[in-house]
DNA sequence: TATGGGTGGATTTTT
DNA sequence: TCCACCCATA
């Protein structure tokens, strides 16, 4: 026992050994709450709590599999037992365990985010609306926000405004929705939580609702309304509820987390004793300051000062470049010195606000020979082959999931087209059942000979497997499925760049169904499929390999790196316009504080002059106002940008102080940009090729110069409305562009 | 019914 | 720039 409380800190200490009643651990970034709760976990067992008994809820499933692991190392197999899962998995569990209690099949489907999308599309189709010009994410959104606050469909009827013909549609998309789920034997990431919540209440005083003891949830600040009723409803009788978490960290209320949960847990759960960590056992003092110091912007947040022992020599840069793609060779140039100073690609991190930032740095770690790994964008379960495989396990393990069976009726080819499915539909609405069972039946339905000979060939197909669903390991299973089903030949059949990519995946698809066997030798079909249906790819993420990892802020929650690059400290970008739109830039800066305090010990943060969004037009941009919320003594700016960069910025009259001081360095320089396109005139009126002396029409042979493209030869002047184009011929292999001199970040060559 | 090309459209973050 | 979807055609 001693030995497992002497190497943590009397605050830690002390969070561990208070095991009864509620705790609230505020525990800043980088404090050792992972290390905080693995110890309680393992103290508790010492002090013989049955680990059965003890539940832990993480943010992810990776997280949850450290915990384990860690609890493991610290107290032996006994930690096997332990509940450590998120919320999501937690609920799939308990529903697959109990759910029939409450009326639902222990087989059901888990829709992601694309099947809900697919769902209300065509609810929407059938409603004869068009679903191009009804977005069916703005229902699923809506329908979402429902039923997190706990509104049914019937509430919702009797609610509903009927003057306001949107919120009549909703309601009854809501009703059809929640028909088709309950059809088809599927659940969402939302009905995970409420029947979870249901079952509990309905089953209060159970063995399973009052099974966990000691309960423990991470991340407490991502908490939302639903995944707090969920506790209630656990801690009914006992009120040891142990909560970590962090207010300044708080990045997923566009996802319904409720801060007032986090903040008010003292009044929820009377009695509770708060522990606050401010020690940071994970980065040098010089990014704590700089990270503190942009915190400290936000309004009406508690101060808490994060504050360590290693202060560290590296200061914590920005590098300043003239648009994205030098911010991307300037970063891969860092990442090379830095291999070269002794760190491995793996302890580098370049981390960003939206996916489509990845592309160009992926286009300079390429042609640079890096190897890189990328967290999010396509998940992994997301791509096609993985869900086609899926639809069929689905299908086998849930015949009534017609969603499923759309999927894969005719994946690969079996020559089921529209008209025969629309025929197929009208039979089994007749009978009132399922695609697959009509499918069955397909002979005595209005269907060509030959097409139900094929439905009822499928459906046999399908039933066979069934059968052998039951007695083969998993991955057998799963392979068998690939080979009967005449899907590997299919993709066998591919031209060659998908080819061999799908069949990797696949691969990968069967090492996952190998490797989950091994770790839960009883556990059957729907137990795999729940699983991967919670599975992100943060969750499938290994450290082990020496890749630099590219990965959103977002999911970069959780981690730490050595070397840690922010891309894009642009107004508009971070903070993202969406969210400046909207009043919440208090998030935008807890996202990058959340980035800035992932760092160890070298921590870069980059700026670009101009930045293009999908190829057109080259837009410049600010710095962040975040840049500006840093002490300048607090930051070394350094200059990468290009000769042509400066030169047109010069042109631009746009300050280059920064380039020309940046020995006494600072971000003093950055403001005086603040005018840089700071009023749409302004630009329109300094900016662009028809100022400046040499103010005469463009011609062609003219020579020029282009911030992103390099010198070109104007080959046509063309007059469209007022505004001029130029036609510019550039080196191979950009060819030629059409360019608004008004607005392209140009200048003209001497001498043309 | 399958395929290809063209078009229009859209792009924050994700359990 | 890329992607999803539509439509015309084989």
């Amino acid at each position: 026992m001693e030995e497992l409380l002497c190497n943590l800190s009397p605050e830690q200490r002390e969070a561990v050994t208070t095991t009864e009643g509620p705790v609230l651990v505020v525990a800043g970034a980088g404090s050792g709450k992972t290390r905080v709760l693995t110890h309680r976990i393992a103290y508790l067992i010492a002090r013989g709590v049955p680990p059965s008994r003890i539940l832990a809820i993480t943010f992810t499933n990776k997280a949850a599999r450290e915990m384990k692991e860690r609890s493991i190392a610290l107290v032996g197999d006994a930690a096997r037992e332990v509940w450590i899962s998120t919320f999501h998995s937690f609920a799939a569990r308990i529903l697959r365990m109990g759910g029939e209690a409450i009326g639902l099949p222990q087989n059901f489907t888990i829709l992601d985010t694309d099947d809900v999308r697919s769902l209300f599309r065509a609810i929407l189709e059938e409603l004869n609306l068009d679903p191009k010009r009804e977005d069916p994410r703005r229902y699923a959104a809506e329908v979402s926000r429902l039923k997190n606050e706990g509104t049914s469909p019937e509430d919702y009827l009797k609610r509903f405004d009927p003057t306001r013909p949107w919120e009549r549609l909703l309601a009854q998309i809501y009703l059809r929705y929640e028909e088709r789920k309950a059809q088809t034997g599927s659940l969402d990431f939302d009905d995970l939580l409420l029947r979870a919540v249901e079952l509990l209440e309905h089953e209060a005083g159970s063995r399973l609702a009052t099974r966990f003891r000691y309960i423990h949830v991470d991340e407490y600040q991502d908490t939302n309304p639903m995944q707090y009723r969920l506790l209630h409803a656990l801690t009914r009788e006992h009120a040891n509820l142990f909560v970590v978490g962090d207010a300044d960290q708080s990045i997923y209320a566009w996802r319904g987390a409720d801060p007032r949960i986090f903040l008010s847990f003292v009044e929820d759960f009377p009695g509770a004793k708060v522990i606050t960590l401010e020690r940071n056992y994970r980065s040098t003092q010089k990014i704590l300051d700089a990270a503190n110091a942009l915190i400290r912007h936000n309004p009406g947040r508690p101060p808490k000062e994060l504050w360590t022992e290693n202060e560290g020599k590296e200061p914590v840069r920005v590098l300043f470049a003239g648009n994205q793609n030098e911010e991307a060779e300037a970063v891969v140039k860092r990442i090379d010195a830095l291999t070269r100073e002794g760190y491995a690609l793996g302890d580098i991190a370049v981390l960003y606000r939206t996916n489509g930032q990845s592309r160009v740095v992926e286009e300079a770690l390429l042609s640079a020979g890096i190897p890189y790994r990328i967290v999010g964008g396509l998940r992994f379960y997301e791509r096609k082959e993985i869900k086609d495989v899926l639809a069929y396990l689905r299908l086998i393990a849930n015949p009534v999931d017609d969603l499923s069976f759309l999927r894969v009726v005719n994946e690969p080819r079996r020559g089921i087209g529209e008209s025969t499915l629309a025929r197929l539909r009208d039979f089994a609405d007749s009978m009132g059942s399922s695609l697959f069972h009509a499918a069955c039946r397909a002979d005595e339905a209005d269907i060509p000979r030959s097409k139900a000979k094929v439905l009822i060939g499928f459906c046999t197909l399908l039933r066979e497997l069934g059968a052998r669903s039951r007695e083969l390991p998993l991955a057998r299973f799963v392979d068998e499925v690939l080979e009967v089903t005449g899907y590997r030949a299919a993709l066998l059949a591919l031209p060659e760049p998908e080819r061999s990519s799908r069949l990797e995946n696949v691969q990968e698809f069967l090492n996952m169904a190998t490797s989950f066997q091994a770790l839960h030798p009883e556990a059957d079909l729907p137990a795999f499929l729940a699983e991967v249906a919670l599975l992100t790819d943060v969750d499938t993420f290994e450290e082990a390999e020496d890749r630099v990892t590219l990965l959103t802020l977002h999911a970069a929650k959780g981690l730490e790196f050595p070397v840690v690059f922010i891309l894009g400290l642009e107004e508009g970008l971070l903070p993202h316009h969406l969210s400046v739109e909207e009043g919440n830039v208090d998030e935008e800066r807890r996202l990058l504080y959340v980035g800035m305090t992932r760092a160890k010990e070298r921590l870069f943060l980059t700026y670009a002059e101009y930045r293009s969004q999908y190829g057109s037009p080259m837009r410049p941009s600010r710095p962040s106002r975040f840049l500006e919320e840093i002490p300048s003594e607090l930051l070394v700016v350094e200059d990468v940008r290009s000769p042509w960069a400066r030169e047109i910025l010069r042109r631009h009259r746009f300050s280059t102080a920064v380039a020309d001081e940046r020995e006494t360095a600072g971000v003093a320089g950055l403001p005086s940009f603040g005018r840089f396109g700071s009023s749409r005139e302004e630009r329109l009126g300094k900016t662009g090729g028809k100022a400046g002396p040499e103010d005469e029409p463009w011609q062609p042979g003219d020579r020029l110069v282009h911030a992103i493209f390099g010198e070109g030869t104007v080959v046509q002047v063309r007059e469209r409305g007022d505004e001029i184009e130029l036609v510019v011929a550039f080196p191979h292999p950009l060819g030629v562009r059409t360019l608004l001199p008004r607005y392209a970040p140009i200048i003209r060559r001497k001498g043309s």
